[in-house]
RNA sequence: GCGCCCGUAGCUCAGCUGGAUAGAGUGUUUGACUACGAAUCAAAAGGUCACAGGUUCGAAUCCUGUCGGGCGCGCCA
């Protein structure tokens, strides 16, 4: 049968079929392959209008107030910003939410230990790290002095009845959260359309309560208000508590009606750690429950858990790598390669930051997103292999040979003839030249940021390998062109490909 | 106890809807900078794909069970 079928195919672009036990190879006309792979190649690469007309919400980052951000917050805000970036790439409109976690008990308990040991001279002074010494000493006294627990829930009614005092500390807490966390953003790159936290629901829990009493969803247990999920094998979601206060899982509800109306998403992603699956599946069934079709668009873009030696990260207990920190000894360590390797670099700090900040979120990008990450030191900080500032320095090796080709007079956009692109190695790259964008959009369709990270890696091996196997520019003009046309869409796609993944890529390193 | 997820080379990980001799990086050993950038490249060594069954012409991949690990399981978020 297959000797039959290799001798029935007539094809253009194939240059041969051989039969092979019970498989048929194909082999391709190269040179063609080659001029059509290359013609599809510019600095758009990968854009698609699959997405036209629909919204994609995405939940990412949403962090704590008076938390200082450290390398547990990394994950949810790399996936969800490279999420964002894939998604527009392909002509979806996304709308990046920071769901800031600006509500609940903990904020009277703060409010109540600024108020027994702290001054506001010290809180200006000592930022973020000063309230989480607050935060430290309250659990501390609380467990001598049980009656601070009640202290610290009075406070919090205080700051959900309005009182103007309550408010007016939370409210400064939270600035000062917010500009300590803008600043790690700035680094990062990193953007979002709405710091839509916790408490802007505040106002929109009524309407959850009633829809769910009206379809008699919601039944009395215990004293609390829950929906029973028995049939579907969950525990009951909690709606209510004794006292009559929300919970999580309402207020995610209330979040998700709002952005509904708000946005008329398509997809609505929840870039959040897999210990809180069991949360999302409950109230996902909740508003399916509620007679919402669209509660199957409600995705839990779920991650891995990150530990530090080992051990669960703490920040009461001082067991925190704070990404301030990471970001710095990286940045220093790229610098001090640069002044070694490259001590005439002009912008030599802005570049060390671009590879720096770029190996830290690559290896936070770098394994399927499941994957639980233990940090360590000296992995964080490695340049070698398999890493960001290996892609980059592939990137800067094409600019750097463009530059050159320029000054010979060699121009990528002559190129016409690719007969000098057939050998083994310019095939392979090429290969996974044309693969990019069906990576990205695989990418988008399995919520996985990685699969670039390690496609581009592998481009970058494939043209390394070429690189020390072919002379780039030599005597001959028209294979010289050719050659420079391949370096040209390996930059475009480096490049491009970097980008979706929210780093940089500098033209000299 | 129940539920979700994971188990592939010393280490960190790929391996998509089952298909040809399971691949990278790192670490170890070794080689390559007087031609385009050595943060690079090449070579060697390194695997009972946790284990046992099953389905199939064919299983790392699908099913069942066992073992090991992470996480979760009502008034925190």
């Amino acid at each position: 049968i297959a000797q039959a079928l290799a001798a029935s195919i007539n094809d253009p672009e194939t240059a041969s079929v051989e039969v092979a036990g019970g498989y048929l190879n194909f082999f391709l006309n190269r040179t063609n392959f080659a001029r059509d792979t290359l013609a599809a190649i510019d600095g758009q690469f990968g854009h698609a209008n699959i997405g036209e007309g629909r919204v994609i919400c995405i939940d990412y980052s949403s962090i704590n107030i008076a938390k200082r951000f450290h390398i547990g917050h990394l994950s949810t805000t790399m996936i969800g910003h490279a999420l964002k970036r894939i998604f527009d790439a392909l002509g979806y409109r996304t709308v990046g939410i920071n769901h800031l976690g600006d509500w609940g008990t903990q904020f009277g308990k703060m409010i109540c230990a600024y108020k027994r040991w702290g001054d506001a001279a010290q809180i200006e002074a000592g930022g973020i790290d000063a309230m989480t010494a607050l935060y430290v000493r309250f659990h501390d006294e609380a467990e001598r002095d049980p009656s601070l627990e009640d202290e610290g829930r009075a406070w919090f009614k205080k700051i959900e009845d309005g009182d103007p005092e309550a408010l007016a500390i939370f409210d400064w807490f939270k600035d000062i959260t917010l500009k300590d966390a803008k600043r790690v953003y700035d680094k990062l790159g990193v953007t979002f359309d709405h710091y839509t936290g916790e408490s802007f629901y505040n106002d929109k829990m009524g309407r959850v309560i009633d829809e769910l009493t009206e379809k008699g969803l919601l039944i009395e247990s215990d004293g609390a208000r829950v929906v029973d999920l028995e049939a579907d094998g969950m525990p009951p979601c909690l709606i209510l508590k004794r006292d009559g206060a929300t919970l999580y899982a309402t207020r995610d509800i209330a979040a998700a009606l709002y952005r509904k109306d708000t946005f008329d998403f398509f997809k609505c992603l929840y870039v959040v750690a897999y210990h809180q699956d069991l949360h999302f599946r409950q109230w996902f069934r909740v508003v399916d429950k509620m007679g919402y079709p669209w509660a199957k668009d409600l995705v839990h873009v779920s991650y891995g858990m990150v530990s530090y030696e080992g051990q669960a990260l703490s920040t009461r207990k001082g067991h925190v790598i704070y990404l301030d920190d990471l970001l710095d000894r990286s940045v220093e360590k790229a610098l001090a390669i640069i002044e070694e390797k490259s001590p005439d670099l002009p912008d030599k700090e802005a570049v060390a930051r671009q590879v720096g900040i770029g190996a830290i979120v690559y290896t936070a990008l770098y394994a399927n997103r499941i994957k639980d990450i233990d940090f360590w030191w000296d992995r964080a900080l490695n340049f070698d292999g398999e890493t960001g500032p290996y892609v980059q320095y592939a990137h800067a090796r094409c600019c750097s040979l463009l530059r050159k080709a320029a000054d010979a007079g060699v121009r990528p956009a002559d190129a016409d003839s690719f007969a000098a692109l057939c050998d083994d190695e310019a095939q392979e790259t090429l290969r996974l030249l044309s693969r990019f964008p069906e990576i990205v959009r695989e990418a988008a369709d399995r919520y996985e940021p990685s699969m670039i990270t390690r496609h581009i890696t592998r481009i970058a091996q494939a043209y390394n390998k070429y690189y020390y196997e072919h002379r780039i520019l030599d005597d001959d003009a028209a294979a010289s062109a050719a050659r420079a046309r391949l370096t040209e869409a390996v930059r475009d796609t480096l490049k491009r490909g970097l980008w979706l993944v929210g780093i940089d890529a500098p033209e000299r390193m």
